[in-house]
DNA sequence: GTGATTGTAGAACAGGTGTTCGTTATGCTT
DNA sequence: AAGCATAACGAACACCTGTTCTACAATCAC
């Protein structure tokens, strides 16, 4: 892959504003005007070099019929996870069922790379609600990516029904003989033990995204 | 949203396919073809319907400037971002270059969608090493968005290098009358209070991801 | 039934848009 | 200076494509 001349870079950075602007891809004229080319043969002569050059591709007599290869190769490493409810303290952990596993059918859907799901099906979302998840790291309005199991392995943060206490926590589960040791994320804080028979893991804890600004 | 008639969801199943599949939006008698329309003026018809019940978006007197609005528009909401470096306590904060912009020049990229960024085009990351942030509710291990200003607006959290300590932080910054006061994400901490001079804002946070599992 | 509404047909028009062609600069090699 | 590849120019052409118009069928309300 040659070097872009100047002029061929700042159209394929205009090309791709474009595309990702509007939704459909410029037209040579567009293109003209966008990057203050004075004629359309220009910009013909251009486009055809970046598409020898493998950059593009031109759909012959089709209007607009230019396609981007470098990018666009990373177009469906989006997936669709649904946001099915909140989390907060006092209230019950949110359990997908297959309804709301219909990406259509739920209200809210938010789209993550696949690097963070790692491929995984059965992601939902969480909305947190409230600060009672600091000592996880965690803050009002973060959204908790889960990933439904009923059981979990040693050391991994789970969201956790207290029965008794009737209470939602995001922490790390830990089995010990006859109890269950729950460790905040913040490891300074000291950990809460619980009967068994008290916890429900309502599912594992992929990641965390928090939208500051 | 109403009941679509059979036809119109053909019509959106197709040009999704045809957008997915081309890279541009199809053009009304690719329509036509592709769900065995009669007319054009059939398509036209039923797309002003779709456009009006808020599916689709037409632009006028542009060729195949449809745009689909319900989810499927994933095409290409991926943005690439530069991991320029480490933030850590104890050492100086990386600050983006003109070279480190270009995505290609840069040893790690990673892919986070246009809702985090929001469009900004000088946005960067960086990974966290150590405990030194959780007051600002952050992990070791977390990626921490960052968009390169030089002032931030009051109550926005910022990286901000403090030149007497030789220490680097992500704390909230408010300006206050001789002084800044600089508070833990973690409100229930004390904030801290810093002169003027010695605060250096190296860039506004945007999103902090933790990818735990 | 009548009339209104919705949906379908076909064709033609007008403007958008890719393409082509002859010509002229520009820059580099010999 | 001459030769040659690269790049730019402007205009015209021809097709693609959105749009519009008239006519007609189907459905529904009254």
């Amino acid at each position: 892959m040659r070097k872009m001349s100047d002029k061929q870079r700042r159209m394929i950075t205009f090309i791709e504003r474009f595309l990702s602007d509007k939704g459909y891809p410029p037209s040579i004229r567009d293109i003209q005007a966008g990057c203050a080319i004075s004629s359309t043969s220009v910009v013909d002569y251009n486009l055809n070099i970046l598409e020898s050059r493998g950059h593009i591709r031109r759909h012959a007599d089709v209007s607009r019929g230019i396609t981007l290869l470098t990018r666009t190769q990373t177009s469906d490493s989006l997936v669709p996870v649904p946001v099915i409810g909140m989390i907060a303290a006092g209230e019950p952990i949110p359990v997908p069922t297959p309804d709301t596993w219909d990406v259509a059918a739920v209200s809210e859907t938010m789209e993550v790379p696949r690097e963070l799901t790692r491929g995984r099906e059965d992601v939902y979302a969480l909305k947190v609600k409230g600060m009672s998840m600091v000592d996880a790291l965690i803050n009002d309005g973060d959204i908790v990516l889960m990933q439904h199991v009923s059981a979990v392995d040693n050391g991994e943060m789970a969201a956790v029904w207290l029965k008794g206490e009737k209470e939602a926590t995001l922490k790390k589960v830990y089995i010990e003989p006859k109890r269950i040791r729950l460790q905040p994320a913040n490891e300074q804080m000291k950990p809460l033990y619980a009967d068994p028979d008290d916890v429900e893991i309502q599912g594992r804890v992929i990641a965390v995204v928090r939208q500051v600004a």
